[in-house]
DNA sequence: TTGAAAGCGTTACCAG
DNA sequence: CTGGTAACGCTTTCAA
């Protein structure tokens, strides 16, 4: 209850102890030489005190502010937030604190949560995708700590990269449902004014079905990204208004093929056999649906962990900042029942 | 490409512009008293040097970081990102900015984080629950700055409260079963040894079902917290081995629902005819699986918005410590198909 | 409206 | 192993 107005710093807990404040700050540091008797003697001043460090003048005086800037499109993601825990426990036992900042899908939104985010000093800074606006490829460039993009391959990388092309995980799907027997294929995705990953996916779609000499013009996009459940019905109950003859359905995520499967399904069409349905992400969700929803796994998890190598060993090595890293992930296909008929190509995967 | 090895300050603006550092501090905040050409002029110094703020070194000086410290307990959850979401909104346009920690459910990894933020000088403290280690509590409470406790009713808060309580939302969710003609109700949450809003609705449950006479034994823990939705199958197919005769199944999330009742479908059982099912949470998903999942609502994203208005009342008000805040949300029950069978109550509601 | 000086709390650096 | 001194980059405070 007592409040002290004022709260200890070093040079009380020095005071206290009847050392100097450099003995307080070394002694509360593991792994500087200090006597033992010493080190007890600071930490129970410093107990006996409620002694708080002071992390913003430590960072101010060492140029070390312990922050990895994190910059995500969305928090209500359950891959981005699978690579935040991979990068979370890499950056466990370093003195290393994530900064997070989401920005919605939107690009300029990003370039006012680095501008934040450099004003805060990280000793890193990662970001999602390569697709930034020129005042924010500029900042990141000139900031002169490590940056990383992840979940995307950048045509041309500012620093380091850990990430899978998005156009080639629609290639894999189009080419599982072309095996499978489905021709006539359609993608649901979001409004294309963002979410440059969402687009990529579009794109790789595109290309794919034209290479196998298929229509591609069976496009909806519904809503800004992230994709919902419920936009990912309203895009299917179009989508089966204008192209009716749809055999299967892209998803840009699992979440917006959830919404388009339930649609089906609650309108009398039976999955796979009537409409075949893809997701992305590989969410627990597509697993737990009925029928279970092919997708697209990109370890999300491993993505996390892998910058967060990046980051430990750009920190360690300082110095030799010309060491780019350029880790490219192998999403990988998932096939499950809702695309499990039409069999025509070699025997295999799951059958009914 | 060219990278400047150190990276300018205050001061090199300034004497490019030809000024004192301090008109280059009040030049580069807005609302300050500076000649608009001055002004201008600092604004082309900085720009032309690429300046970037360094809010270390602005927060030692003036003891203001601007940071919000916020523990929940996972990232990958639904409701925890509605009310980030909700709470960076309201924290948009004001200087604050949210530093994140979450704790795996875990009380004592709570602390970890708790002491890391404090290290940060964060001016106002966000954690989820009223359930801390002894040591946290101190911590927290000699912080000397505003702590909001939410998504609880601790019973002697630490300072400010914005939640609910989590046993009531069982009465309510058990009521519910009751009158739609259910007696042989489980409750299927994690293992007992975390998770303190978890055990209260689980507490909840035994107290409902008890004073309505019923059953109060059946119930099933799996999994450490968060239930996956493979737990919550798991859990199921646990609790219809020991008590087939069960005709409803609470669930402590809409996530664990959605297993357990994916579960029940496998197996052959419908739902709600052979079994109903219910969820907490009221996410996306629960109204598109098939069939819908009766669940309860916390405003989520709400609890957010009434945190980030009594964090921004404690900052604008300083000194007026005193005032403690203390809102009490109403969790709502948003009945759908899982449970809409065994009408015997008033009619209404959901009917097949 | 602008400037000079002092200081926020810590650690780098150098002595002992 | 320990201590004194200066400095990190900004803003408070006071004066012009």
């Amino acid at each position: 209850m007592a409040k002290n107005s004022d709260s200890p710093k070093m040079s009380d807990v020095a005071r206290l102890a009847g050392v100097s404040s450099m003995t307080v700050s070394r002694a509360l540091k593991p792994g500087t030489s200090v006597n033992d008797v010493t080190r007890e003697l600071v930490r129970n001043a410093a107990e006996k005190l409620g002694y708080v460090f002071n992390s913003q003048a430590s960072g101010l005086r060492s140029q070390r502010t312990g922050f990895v800037a994190v910059s995500i499109p969305s928090i209500n993601n359950a891959n981005f937030a699978d690579t935040l825990n991979g990068l979370t426990e890499k950056l466990w036992g370093s003195p290393l604190q994530i900064l997070l900042g989401y920005t919605d899908y939107d690009a300029n939104k990003e370039e006012e949560i680095i501008n934040q985010f450099l004003s805060r000093k990280p000793e890193a800074i990662v970001v999602t995708g390569g697709g930034h606006t020129e005042k924010c490829r500029q900042l990141l460039s000139q900031s002169q700590v490590p940056v990383v993009e992840m979940w995307d391959l950048p045509e041309s990388p500012i620093d380091h990269v850990v990430g899978f092309s998005n156009a080639s995980t629609s290639n894999l799907m189009v080419r599982h449902l072309y095996e499978q027997g489905y021709r006539k294929i359609g993608f649901i995705g979001g409004d294309t004014k963002r979410d440059a990953r969402g687009l990529d996916r579009r794109r790789g779609f595109i290309e794919e079905t034209k290479s196998l000499g298929l229509d591609s013009t069976c496009l909806v996009a519904e809503g800004i990204p992230p994709v919902t459940m419920r936009e990912g019905a309203a895009a299917m109950r179009n989508l089966l208004k204008k192209w009716p003859e749809t055999e299967a359905v892209m998803c840009v995520s699992d979440i917006s093929a959830v919404g388009a499967m339930t649609e089906c399904i609650r309108s009398g069409y039976r999955v796979p056999e009537d409409i075949a349905i893809t997701g992305f992400g590989n969410y627990d969700l597509a697993e737990f649906t009925i029928p279970t929803i092919t997708t697209i796994d990109v370890s999300a998890k491993e993505i996390g962990e892998l910058v967060g190598n990046t980051i430990l060993q750009q920190l360690e090595f300082q110095g030799d900042i010309s060491a780019k890293t350029s880790i490219e992930i192998k999403p990988k296909l998932i096939t499950r029942e809702s695309t499990a008929v039409k069999l025509i190509g070699p025997a295999g995967t799951l059958s009914e």
